[in-house]
DNA sequence: TTGTAGGCGTTATCAC
DNA sequence: GTGATAACGCCTACAA
């Protein structure tokens, strides 16, 4: 009867549960652990259940880490929060991370290697079990390293050169061959390419099955009427169309490396009293959100951005669970929505 | 000697250090913490950071955490990650905790209050030091609950009723106000407000601000011209505005509660045929990327994201740190931002 | 089935 | 100024 604390909410451990149910410490610890409950009288179990819900208990996840050495987190590298792709993986990585235990540490890296060098340290010195990795560079020496040091971790929306780690990412050929196909029904025959930096596989991938479909649809693959952003940023999508435009190349669409880049297209069509789509179409890659509601409403590749952190997800606790099976790689499904920034060539252009 | 760890790469603990620096392990403890520094000679000092450098000593913050039960965590609780008022914010937080030698945990809550008992009890099992909520409802009683077992809290861009927790939120007030003024000097006398959650402080202050500026403008305070939005969405933005006009309410403005209430109104008006700015004003809340591609432009009331973000994180820094001192509320300014979704009164539709 | 003991890596509190 | 010791809360051989 004695055993009630007078004191300041201090949480109640094991040992305050023990002590309340007259029993072991280490009985406590195995009857609340489902893997090692059966080892455990029933009545008791029953017993210690009731007591450790009456006081409320919860264990002590530091405590629980220092013994194990396991954190139940892990990290997510991504360049910037504020775009809008990112959101909605990080949700469905979410989605799956919390149901099985996990927490998730965030940081920003401004895709600056020297911030994410020093944010992963960061975050391995919280003893992340893994990472996930929406930054990766095709050059990547600081990915290598840490694959090296057998750090657990899966790309996103990236991969890395001759390197063995498992990635989830968004089928881009398929979503730029839907765009030029799209375009090239739409009697364009020239089209221009806003790549996105090409020491990115996306960049790269995006890049090549552009000038592969250009091919396939029968029209002239013209080296310049490729424009390659330094960032994947409405800035230097901008930057990118301007160039092209003084140097005259002629085209009547533009296939951009993403939503963020397309947008810089918008502003340098008002800029020069270009008008989409009578004058030129453009087609992005994502699907952001708010798309439909530009002006005019841009035609993009939709990308499952959920599910892509669901897999993601999925994969590295794999990974981290079963460190024994090789991890795949996924490749997820792309779709063309068709709005209102695409239309029929004007030939008068050209 | 025999000391040599042959081991696979265990990351070196303190006693490593201390004894390859031939000191012992509390000394080490003291010369590499910077508070407790002084109490080691100049020399050892040095010879232990030397050593500790060498051997990439780098401190395990759970074992920290065990023992000086601070988890060095703070849990950030938003309704929504996707919503593009957050990222902004969050990464204003970041900016602070992050230098702090804090990190963060977010959380999704989708306003579900279930869910969000369920997700703030995860985060308090994993010992946060403090809370940054933006889920705040007027009559909340999980963050009373909360408050009295003296977890430390800051509210954003939202308050509690009646109660002394810290928040930093934009000046609802003028923002309403100076969207007010502007669409009375445009000519508008009869406006309406779709009015953001009643359940909620902001959705109150906004309502309330506006009816005052409406009589502070010599306008009629309709009743009739303002509807609630259950949520703060673009469906229920949507689904106030066509109440209205099918309650036959005459108008030529809204003030929107926030952006994707007014986004909503975009929807209808496609539905319905209204031109924006021609026939209908429009002006919304927060300043949200990407608005000023929008068809039209949408004028809105800029509030400070980032800023907010970083002084919420200020103020929940110095909760912890300096538990005494009674924490100051704040309330950041704000300002219009004008685009093409204002105009002119159209008499014609009166 | 349950109890015992030791330790995860660090820091706080004593001594010396 | 530095060393010894204990303890944070939990887990897990091992013993009983």
């Amino acid at each position: 009867m004695s055993s009630n604390r007078p004191s300041p909410a201090q949480p109640p451990t094991l040992r305050d549960v023990a002590e309340a149910a007259g029993v072991h410490p280490a009985t406590v610890s195995r009857a609340l652990n489902p893997k090692t409950r059966t080892q455990v009288g029933a009545e008791t179990v029953r017993r210690v259940q009731r007591v450790a819900k009456a006081l409320g208990y919860q264990p002590n996840p530091i405590a629980r880490s220092l013994k194990t050495s396991r954190s139940n987190t892990i990290g997510l590298i991504i360049p910037d929060l504020t775009n809008p792709l990112f959101p909605p993986i990080v949700r469905g990585i979410e989605s799956v991370l919390e149901p099985g235990g996990y927490s998730s540490l965030i940081v920003n890296t401004d895709n600056d290697p020297e911030r994410e060098r020093v944010k992963i340290e960061s975050l391995r010195s919280r003893q992340v079990e893994g990472l996930i990795v929406a930054t990766a560079r095709l050059d990547h020496p600081l990915l290598v390293e840490l694959h090296e040091q057998g750090v657990r971790m899966v790309l996103v929306n990236r991969r890395v050169e001759d390197l063995e780690i498992p990635y989830v990412t968004a089928d881009d050929v398929t979503g730029v061959t839907l765009a030029v196909e799209r375009l090239a029904r739409l009697g364009h025959t020239r089209i221009a390419h806003l790549s996105g930096p090409q020491t990115t596989s996306t960049g790269v991938a995006r890049a090549r099955a552009f000038r592969h479909a250009v091919r396939d649809q029968g029209l002239e693959d013209d080296p310049s009427l490729i424009a390659e952003c330094a960032h994947w940023s409405e800035a230097d999508g901008a930057h990118a169309l301007r160039l092209l435009l003084d140097r005259g190349a002629q085209f009547t669409a533009v296939v951009a490396g993403n939503d963020l880049i397309a947008l810089g297209c918008y502003d340098v069509f008002a800029e020069r009293g270009i008008s989409c789509p009578e004058d030129m179409s453009v087609v992005g890659f994502n699907d952001m959100p708010f798309l439909d509601k530009l002006r005019p409403a841009l035609t993009s590749v939709r990308i499952p951005h959920h599910d892509i952190g669901v897999e993601a997800a999925h994969t590295l606790l794999e990974c981290i669970e079963e460190p024994a099976r090789p991890p795949r790689s996924l490749l997820l499904p792309v779709s063309l929505v068709v709005r209102d920034s695409t239309a029929r060539a004007n030939e008068r252009r050209l």
